[in-house]
DNA sequence: ACATCAATTCGATAAATAGCTAATTGTCTA
DNA sequence: TAGACAATTAGCTATTTATCGAATTGATGT
């Protein structure tokens, strides 16, 4: 749960995520959208593999990253469901 | 947005925001319920402050936090939004 | 005005984080 | 088996973070 905060925390690692959601890619072409250095990249990935918000898969010579919606489903909705957030009121509820 | 998911990366943080749930409590209350120094909380506090989840209140010599539920709202379901998570499915979505 | 009490700020320290370049590992292909 | 290529690990630095005890600020009541 702090794992997958904690990799929410740094706006790089979102933006990773977000540009996972349109399908898997490879570690090379991730790192290429971004003003940091490789070895920057793949400890970026490190965290969010660690978070359990993404997983691998090798392709050759490339690592290929898959997002887990999953995870970040259960950490996101998880938590606001706590203070009874909901990102659609269903018919009958209190209020 | 960075600085909400910050503030929400430390367990102890997420947990005075749990407690602000049941209604405003003040600093020395909420510093009562966990195992590290007044100080430490304070500067707890600060960061729920500057990332916009706590507002304060004087009451006499009690600072009185109030959990600000609409910044933890657009953080984690505007974000969640981003991959299309809903916690419930309105009639008619696709699939 | 002064003592008291709530909370914060100050000052210090240890651990974690993000960043870099250089070196290493692992996989193909010629 | 070499060379090339993808990605990570190693080793380093600078910054930020969490934590503490001590000192300070601000409000209340006598």
């Amino acid at each position: 749960m702090s794992d997958v905060f904690k990799a929410l925390a740094d706006p790089t690692r979102r933006q990773v995520l977000e540009r996972l959601k349109s399908g898997p890619k490879s570690a090379g072409e991730l790192a290429a959208a971004f003003p940091v250095s490789k070895p920057t990249m793949s400890a970026h990935f490190a965290v969010l593999r660690e978070a359990g918000l993404v997983t691998t898969e090798r392709q050759g010579k490339s690592l290929i990253y898959h997002l887990n919606v999953s995870v970040l489903e259960e950490a996101l909705l998880g938590f606001a469901g706590l203070f009874g957030l909901r990102s659609d009121i269903p018919k009958g509820d209190p209020q």
